[in-house]
Formats: structure tokens, sequence, C-alpha cells
DNA sequence: TTGTACGCGTTATCAG
DNA sequence: CTGATAACGCGTACAA
């Protein structure tokens, strides 16, 4: 077989003896046209199996009809679901996405960032990367014109719009429920203060507590990351400590998750003798023998939310800068490991 | 801020007085051209913050430097893995990776390939879903000279790479620890036998059961789906059966995991009275209680490999049809629900 | 080594 | 309602 020619506007314009340029009216449902000649059109296009060749229509109008996803990791259930959201909105609109990856680091967020924008991509949703501190990259984007969505996690920048969950809302429904369960001392293991999220559950910890009139007890907080073992060693610390908790509120399902095995270990029951509620609804949550309570961050609904902003930045007056801060309510879902 | 300006090879020919034909060719690192002026337009090209439009240059060239993924859903840890795979592997080489999900419907996957095809992209990278039996779409692909490899679902269509693993294998390796353990009424929960991964599976189980010289007892054959409520009725059915397993080979994590929680139910004891192995190494396998051997699919691994094998499509003699058929070997992860 | 001129496939503008 | 023509930005024969 020969290698296929492809078939332009002007090989059917050819064929039916028209121009080009009205082959191109019929196919864009130009109003100004003729019923006759544009059925005629739509007709010999189907026969010859015309398809129309994105890129030069893109190099035409300036639009490519594509945007950009950056996230620190693909595989991570959170960023998946978001991107599935952002996927489902927009693929009924017309645009294509494309996706890379930061790897948790600034300097390929900075190089990915650049390649999508050398490609006249038509938006850009991104994650930062954890150490991403400086916005440059990021600022030479609105310059150029290209919208900027973050979701979750944000820079404060001037003109990006951004979809995020209320983190301290997190915090405090979580701890409101642990104390509504009767739990008096509630440990809260806190991620990295650093980060504005953390801050802002930590905050709702500390609001929920003085709302239910228990006091504060500094011994109870402890730092963790998002690995199992930092929740075992949260467990070892606490359990020597002055004050036993009856609670444990994570910030991090794994940590949690590793707050658990090492209670089980030293014989303690949950949810008997301790409540735990942990953060981000991961899949494997559900699936533990006593399956444990989380904070759901809705990140389906996240992606199509910042789709959605997208897409109204961009059919919306080109001349203001429109910033929109969406902030999504996360739900806490209940399960055995709070369940008294 | 006035609408910034693309700066374009011919703007920087006309602040060097040179034609933008040596400018592209400095820019391309073309041999043709004195160092003199090749570092001459490298630096103004910086200067100006010239960015090269590749749209213009994909019009021209006919190649895009762009893929697509088609998978059933994006948010499923497996397909998640492997897109992480050849975005890795394939970001190094200055290519985009553009995603879409076909969720689990053939008629979404045409469009979604269709789509693709449209955009003129260089390759296409896909699983096809579920209901998909006619590979008409696909082959259209291939007629217009689009590789298209498959990773994990494929069809059988001349001219197409895949890559998948040894499903045969997997049965046979999971079948075969559960014996060594010293099993002898090893249970097979079995998917949807119209599709090849699950009969190939299947095969495992009995050639390793035959390789024992362990009878194949079809009573224990159960059909199951990739839910938890299937792997709960299984066990139902099953111990009210006339021969009680003493160990569950599912071809689904999810089905295994309702197993095991029927049985404890039941007051079994896993691994003591049954051991249970899954397939698909899920994240969530190793965080319950008694973490769940199953059979891992290397999905990172195939998103690089099935990346590799695009790459020397590509850049091998485009007169030649190449077709690889690449077989990934699983692992089995063996954990505490086999650990006799 | 460099410049000229054209074409990739489309759409927008301006006549008619 | 339709046709001719230019332009989007780039790369490349061909000529110089």
């Amino acid at each position: 077989m020969r290698k296929r020619e492809k078939v332009t506007i002007y090989d059917i314009s050819k064929k039916l003896n028209i121009s080009a340029a009205t082959v191109s009216r019929a196919l864009n449902g130009n109003p100004n046209i003729s019923e006759k000649t544009r059925d005629l059109v739509m007709k010999t296009a189907e026969e010859m199996n015309y398809k129309q060749n994105r890129l030069a229509q893109a190099l035409k109008k300036g639009k490519t009809n594509t945007v950009g996803v950056i996230v620190p990791y693909i595989d991570r259930n959170f960023f998946s679901s978001v991107i599935r959201g952002i996927e489902e909105e927009l693929t009924g609109h017309g645009y294509y996405v494309i996706i890379s990856q930061s790897h948790e680091d600034a300097k390929n967020e900075v190089n990915q960032l650049n390649a999508l924008l050398n490609t006249q991509i038509d938006g850009i949703f991104m994650s930062v990367s954890k150490n991403t501190r400086n916005g440059d990259h990021i600022r030479k984007a609105i310059e150029e014109k290209t919208p900027v969505i973050f979701f979750d996690r944000k820079l404060d920048i001037p003109g990006v719009s951004s979809v995020v969950i209320d983190d301290f809302k997190g915090g405090y429904i979580s701890t409101d429920h642990l104390l509504k369960k009767g739990c008096k001392h509630i440990a809260c293991f806190i991620g990295n203060m650093e980060l504005e999220i953390y801050q802002n559950r930590f905050k709702g910890y500390k609001a929920a507590l003085e709302h239910h009139g228990i006091p504060y007890i500094e011994e109870l907080v402890v730092q963790t990351n998002s690995k199992i073992e930092s929740g075992i060693e949260a467990v070892n610390k606490l359990w020597q400590g002055s004050v036993i908790p009856d609670a444990i509120f994570a910030t991090s399902d794994y940590a949690a998750l590793g707050a658990i095995q090492q209670l089980k270990a030293i014989g303690i029951r949950i949810p008997e003798d301790v409540c735990v509620v942990g953060f981000s609804n991961e899949p494997f949550t559900k699936y533990l023998d006593s399956p444990l309570s989380s904070v759901d961050q809705t990140p389906h609904l996240m992606g199509k939310i910042a789709a959605q902003v997208f897409l109204e930045q961009v059919n919306g007056s080109k001349e203001l800068t429109i910033e929109k801060k969406v902030v999504l309510s996360p739900e806490l879902i209940a399960r055995e490991s709070s369940n008294r």
C-alpha cells in the first residue's frame, strides 16, 4: 500500500469545481452559504474520508484546543482523579489534555511548563511541587496570556485562578466528629507546617477544640509526614507521654494507617480505645479490616470545577484578567475507625 | 499591558539583517552555517525571548511530537502507572502525551481514537475497552500510517505491536506458590472468560495443578468479576459445596478481598485455614491487616517498554511495517495471606 | 555560507 | 452566496 495521501479541502474543492474557501465555509457551518452546496460538500467530504487538519487550523487561528496539566506524579490517586475530572469536562468542548509530571521537583516543573508554553497551549492546570517557592515561571505564562489554573496546591500569584479545598474545614469537621464521639484527648498528626494546607488543617483542629471547650494540649500534636513509619513513630512517642490520647486526627491517611497498625500491635483497640480519622480518603482506607474514617477532598469534582473555571476564562472577555478562587468543601467519610 | 506579540524567526532575521532561512538553520543546528552567525542568532533569539512555534513546525514537517493514550479510566491505578511509564520514557525525547478515556465503552473508544487521529498524532497507545470486539477503528489508524501500540488488553490486528504480561505465567506461579505451601484444594476465581487474559490465567492454574499431579476439580472454579461482592458470593457458593477449598487463587484483587472478608466473617482464618492469592497488586493489598499476596503486572515497566517499542518503530525504516509483541513476566508478591 | 521562494492546510478578508 | 488571495510560522529545495 502506498503512503496514504491526506485529503484536504483543496482536493474536495477540485472534485466539486468550487473554491476551497467555500468548502471551508461549508465545513465550519458558516451561515453564508446555500444549503445545497453545504450538503454536497458534507457528503463528498464524508465520501472522500476527509479529516480536518487541526494543526493548520490551530496555526491559522492561534488556538490549539489543547491544555496542559502538570502534577507531581500522575499515578497518585488524588491527581489522577483530578485529571479524570478535567478530561471529562473538557473533552466535550473539543479540548485535548496533555499531561506531564514534575516529580515533586521545582526544576522539572519549570521545564515542563516551558515545554507546554512552547507548544502553544490554550491553558495550564497545575498543582505545584512541594519545593516550589518561586513563581516566576508561572508569572511568565500569565504574561504570555496563557491562563493558569491551580488546583489543590497553589501559589499566590495575581491573575491565577485556583480550586482548592477548605483545609481549615477539613481539620474542623474531623476534630468535631471525634469530639462528638466523646473523645477528650485528641492527638493531631500534622504534616510539614511550611505548607499552607497543613497549617490550615491544624487551625481547624484547634478551632474545633475551642468550640467544644476542650483545652488544647501541645503535647498531643506530633509532626509527621505521609508515611506509615511516621505514624508508627508518632504513636510510640505519644504513648510514652503524660497524656494518653483517646483519638487521633491524622492529616495523612498513611500516617493514620501506621498509627492503627502500631496501636493494634500494642493491644489497643480501634475504635473502642482510640478513634482515628485520616485525611485524603485514599482508596485503601475503605478496604481495611476496620475501615478508616477520612476526609474526602473530592478530587474528581475539583478537576471538573477547575475545567469550568478555565472555560469561563477563555470564553469571557479577553481584556479582563479574571481571577477566580474556588474553595470546595471537604466531606468527612465516617467509617469503623471512629464508630463508637 | 498590550497583548504580547509573539516573536518569530522573521523578527529576529530583521533585527540581524539576515534572512529568516538563516535564522532557521542556526536554530536547528544545520551544519552549513558559520559559527559566528549561529552564535549571534542564538544569542539574540535568547534576548528576544524567542519561542519556536511547534505548530508551524509540525505543519511543515508533518510530525507533531505528540502521542495519544486511550485507557478505560485514567484514575485506575494500573492505567495511571502505565501512563506514568509512557510519559517518563517519552518526555526526554521531546514528545507530549495526550490522554483520553474510553469509559470502558467501545463507542467512546472509537470517538477518542478518531479525535486523536484528527489532531495529527504521531502514535497511539491503548488498552481496549472491555466491550471492544471490532477493530475497524484501529485498522483505520494503521492504514493512515499512525503506529498503534496495545498494552495489557489487545486485539489481534496485523501491524499492531503490543506489550502485555504473561497471564498464563501469572496463573501458573500463583497456583504453584499455593501448592508449594501444601494446599490441595485450590479454588479459582475466574473473570469473564470471553477475555483472553482470563482464559490464560485459568490455563496457567490448570497447568500448575497438572504439573504437581493434583487433580483438577471443576467445582472449585467460580466465575467472578472484579467486585468485592463477587468474592463474597463465590465463598458462599464454595463453602456449600462438596469440596471445601484450602486456598483461593483469585484473578482479581477485589474478588480476593471479598473472599477474605467473608471467610473471616464465618470464622475461617487466613492463612492458617485458607491461603489467598489475588491478581494485579492493587495498592490496597499491602495495607490490609493480613496483606494480600498478589501478582504484580509491572505497569510502570509496561508503559516504559511500550514507549520504547514506539520509539523503535518511528525511528526505524518507514517502509517496513514492524510488529513487535512484548510479553512481560509478572511477579508474585507473596504476603501474609499465603504465608504458611 | 547565505538568500529567495514556495508550500504545509486552513481561515479571514475583500471583491464580485 | 461564492471566488481569489493573503497570511499563520516554519523549513527546505534551489539558486547565488
